[in-house]
DNA sequence: AAGTTGTGCAAGCAAATGCTTGCATTTATA
DNA sequence: TATAAATGCAAGCATTTGCTTGCACAACTT
């Protein structure tokens, strides 16, 4: 347990993800989050715990709540991953689309 | 087993990641990327049996070869996820920079 | 035909993951 | 001060993950 923590791992989890998207609009506290899902504080809070040890959110405490802010910056570095194949998955659907504009025509010419 | 896969669990592992990085500069046979790795074989065409059930590599078979192609459109699901918070981080350091801006300044007229 | 190469399939296993429930602790409120 | 609210901590548990090893098999090579 314990392991290492990575953005990469951290939005692979689809609860994550939806807490992200709560958290990006506005600073919410713990129970406000977990009262949107269908399962335990505890688990809300597993994972508000990974997504602060890989720096995805910050949590603040304020009184006995503890506000919970995105921090997405970290995005980026799946963001730079993701981007250096663009090109080549881009190149794929180019020369996909010029091979059905090569069809298309050769069967307008043919009829 | 067997459960649901998505692309963000796909590429949550670093492994994954790396044969991704192989396979997208030129296709290549399993054993050629099993070769690259410390670990068995069978490992690597777990993985690689992962990464075609999402959809991120095609396997062909020629001869008593399998074939491994990238077909990465599939990151574009990541890559939209992620972009849709871009604004919002990229506004925080952008408050962040004009923050530091004014600190420096203050610096310089305070001396 | 016999051997080598590339691969799949299956059983087994330690560790990680995602969740739960119960209890302790701090902070506000009546 | 007693009570409620917001949270942390820890033990327990089923499932998933990532890996291994051993065996089978089809396809080339000699």
């Amino acid at each position: 347990m314990e392991a290492r923590r990575d953005v990469f791992q951290a939005i692979a989890d689809p609860t994550r993800r939806e807490i992200i998207g709560m958290v990006a609009g506005q600073s919410l506290n713990l129970n406000s989050i977990a009262g949107n899902f269908g399962m335990s504080r505890q688990a809300i809070s597993l994972h508000i715990r990974i997504l602060t040890e890989c720096g995805l959110i910050t949590v603040r405490r304020q009184g006995r709540e503890r506000i919970c802010e995105a921090r997405l910056d970290q995005l980026n570095e799946v963001s730079a991953w993701i981007e250096q194949y663009r090109r080549h998955w881009e190149r794929r659907l180019d020369s996909l689309e010029s091979y059905l504009d090569q069809l298309k025509k050769q069967r307008q010419d043919g009829k």
